[in-house]
DNA sequence: CATGAATGAGCCTTCATTCAT
DNA sequence: TATGAATGAAGGCTCATTCAT
C-alpha cells in the first residue's frame, strides 16, 4: 500500500512536472522570460508551491525547459540525419526544421538572463555539443558532396541558424511564416557551391560558438 | 545677458537631454527596455527627477530614442544613396551600415512593449517610411542594373537586414562582429540575380512591413 | 481533515481581512484617505503586500470600508425603527446614534477621490438607498404624528445629520462629543413641528441626494 | 533712480505676492491643501522659486492664505454689527455670510495638517479672538433682547456656524447652496428663544473653542 | 505533498525644496 | 531678483520567494 501510494504520487509528480514545463514553454514564449511565476502555476493548474518544490527558482525553471527544448531538437536532427542521404537536402531540412523550432531556441537567448541561466547547465551543454557535431558532419559531408561552398565552417550555418530562429517583428503570424520561408531559401542560394564572393576571415567554426564558458569571466 | 543666461540654461538643458538619450541607448541595448529608470539616470550622472521630467514616462524615453536612432540610420542611408553610383555597391554599404546601427534598431523590436510605444510615433513613422522608400529604390535599380535577382522584392531585403540586426548570442563583441561579416556575404550571395532557386510566394513589398497597424484588429 | 484546514485558512484569510478594514477605517478618519498604504498594513500588523493582495487599490480598500460601515448604520437603522414607537423618538435616536457612527460616513465624502470610489459601487448604493427609504418613512410618519415640521423633506435631514458627522476641530474628543451633544439638540429644536420660520424653496428629498450621477455631466 | 526701481521693485514683489495668495486660495479650495505648488506658482504666473523666495514652505504659505481669509471675515463681522441694530438680524446675517464665507475658513480646517500650521500662527489667533469677541458680544445682546435662547454660550453658536461651513457632497452646486439655505434656517430656528428642549450640559465657550493651543501637546 | 497566504525588496513616479543661471 | 532645472526622499504597486496549514 505504501508502494502503491508512492508510485501514484511519482505519477503524479510526474504529471506536474509535465505540465509545469509545458505551460512555462508557453507562458515563456508568450510574455518573455520575466513572466510572472505564478502564471505559470496557473496555467499549469497548480500553486506556486508545487511550481517550486519542482523548481526551486525561476532559473531552474527556465533550465528545465532549455532542456527540453534542446533534447527535441537533437532528436529531431539525428532523424534527419539518419533518414536524408544527400547532405545538401540534410542541411535543407535542418534549417527549416530550426525555424519551425525557433520557439525552442528562443528561450536559450530570450534575454541576458536567460542565457546566463542556460549556459553553464551541463545537460544542455551536452545537447548543444551533440547537436554541433552532428552540424559539422553534415558539413563535411556537404562540401564533400559539392553542394556547399568549401569556404564555410559548421559556425557559419549555425550563425544562419540562429539569425532565422529569432521571431520577425510583423502582427500577422502568416505574414512572418512566409516571409522567413523566403528569407531560408535566399539563405541556402548564398550558401551553394558554385561562385559566390570570397568570404571575408576564416571559416566560423563551433567552437568558436561553444568556448565561450572558458573565455567570459 | 538675459539672453546669454537663457542660451547657457538650455545648453545645459539640453546637454542633460543628450546625455540621458546616449545612456538610454546604451542600456537599453544592454538590458533591455525594461532596464530601471535609476540605472539609465545614474549612467547619464543625473537624477531620476531630471530623467522624468524631460521625459514623462518609460515610453516617451523610449520614443526619443528610437527616433534619434531612426533619424541616424536614415541620415546615412541617404549619404550611401548619393555617393555610391552601383545600386549593387549601395545595397552592400547598406546593409552593412544597417549592422553597424544594429543597436539602432533593436529598439523598436526589443519588447512587445517598446515596439507599441513606438508604432504610433509620427516622426518614426515619417522616418521608416523615407528609409522604405529609398530601400525601394535602390532595389529597383539593382534589379534594373542586373546585379540583384528579379523575384526578390525590397520587403524581403528589409527582413534580412533585420534579421542581421539581432545581437549573436555570443560574448566576444569581435568574433560577433566577423561572424556578421561572413553572414552577411552568404546572405549578398544569396540574392546576387544569376543562378539561384526558385523562391516560394510572392515579392514581400514594403507595404508588407508597414501596413500591419491596419491589417491587425 | 482536508477541511478543518481550509476552514482554518480561511478562518486566518478571514481575520487578515477584519484586522485591514478595521486598521483602514482608523487611518482613513485620522490622516484621510490619501493615507500611506503601508501605514495601514502597519497598523493592522500584515505587509503591503498582504493588504494588495485583499484589495488590489486604494479604491478597493476605501469600497470594502465604505460597505462596512454603510451596512453597520442601516443595520442599527433597522433596529432603531424596529424598536422606537414614536416616529419623532425614532428621529432622535437616529440623528444620536448617526453621529456616533461618524466615522462611518466621513469616508465617503472624505474626498473626491473617495467619494469617486465608492459612488459607483453597487453594495454601498444598496445600503444607501435602504437608509434613504428608512429615513423617509420616519419623517413621513413623524409628520403624521404632528411631532415634525411639515415642511422638511427626508433630504434635508439627511443634510443635518450630513452637517453632523463632520469632525468638530478640537482636540479634546470629550468636549467635541459633548458640543456635537448640544448642537443635536439646538438642531432637533429646528425640526420641531410649531412655530418655525417658513423655509425657503421646496423640501429637499432623499432623490436629491442620490440622483446626482444621472444629473452630472 | 534707485529710489525709483526699488519702489518699482516692492510693488512688483507686492503684487507677486497677491497673484500667489489668490491663487493659492483658489487652488486649495479646488484640490485640497495638498495641491503641487508648481500649480500654485503656474496659475499666480510666476515661477516655484518666486513662490518660494516669498513663502519658505508650505506651511508659510496656508498661514498666509489662513491671516488673509481670516481678515476678511472680521471686517465682514465688524460691518454687520456696526449695521444691525437687532442682535438677533446680525446672528442671522453672521450666520449666512459665514456660510458665503465657508471657502475662507475651509482652509484652517481642511486637514490636519493645514491646522496645526495656522493654530499657533499669532495674527490669526488674534482675528480669531476679535471674532469670538464679537459673537460674543452678539449672543449677550441677542439674550438681553429676548430673541436668542438663553441657555447657549457664543460656542454653541460658533460649532453650528463651523458645521455649516462644510461643502455638502452634491454635485450640484445650486443645489448644495439650496440645502444649506434651508438647513441654516432650520438652525436658527432652534436657536430661538422660546420654549425648546432643555441642552445638555452647559453653554460652550468662546474659551472651550480657542484654549486648545494650552491644552494640546 | 499541495496549496495559496504572507512577506518585503524593488522599481516607477511625483513633488517639495534647493540652487545655478 | 526671477526662473525653472535638478535633486532625492517618499509612497504606490508588483512579484519572487518562503512558510503555515
Amino acid at each position: 500500500m505504501a508502494a502503491e501510494s508512492e508510485a501514484r504520487l511519482r505519477t503524479d509528480a510526474r504529471r506536474n512536472r509535465d505540465q509545469i514545463i509545458a505551460a512555462a514553454k508557453v507562458a515563456f514564449t508568450e510574455f518573455g522570460p520575466d513572466v510572472p511565476m505564478e502564471e505559470i502555476a496557473r496555467r499549469a493548474g497548480v500553486g506556486v508551491g508545487t511550481l517550486y518544490r519542482r523548481f526551486p527558482d525561476r532559473e531552474a525553471l527556465i533550465r528545465a525547459v532549455a532542456r527540453d527544448n534542446f533534447g527535441a531538437v537533437v532528436a529531431d536532427a539525428r532523424a534527419v540525419l539518419a533518414e536524408e542521404h544527400s547532405a545538401w537536402q540534410a542541411l535543407v531540412r535542418l534549417l527549416g526544421r530550426s525555424r519551425s523550432l525557433r520557439l525552442t531556441i528562443q528561450l536559450a537567448v530570450l534575454s541576458e538572463g536567460a542565457r546566463a541561466a542556460v549556459k553553464d547547465d551541463p545537460i544542455t551543454q551536452r545537447y548543444r555539443d551533440e547537436l554541433m557535431a552532428m552540424l559539422e558532419e553534415i558539413v563535411r559531408r556537404a562540401q564533400r558532396e559539392g553542394s556547399l561552398r568549401a569556404d564555410v565552417g559548421a559556425g557559419d550555418v549555425a550563425v544562419l541558424v540562429s539569425l532565422l530562429l529569432r521571431r520577425v517583428p510583423v502582427d500577422s503570424e502568416v505574414l512572418a511564416e512566409s516571409m522567413l520561408d523566403r528569407a531560408l531559401v535566399l539563405i541556402l542560394d548564398g550558401l551553394r557551391a558554385d561562385p559566390g564572393s570570397p568570404l571575408p576571415g576564416r571559416p566560423v567554426t563551433t567552437r568558436d560558438l561553444t568556448d565561450q564558458a572558458t573565455r567570459s569571466p
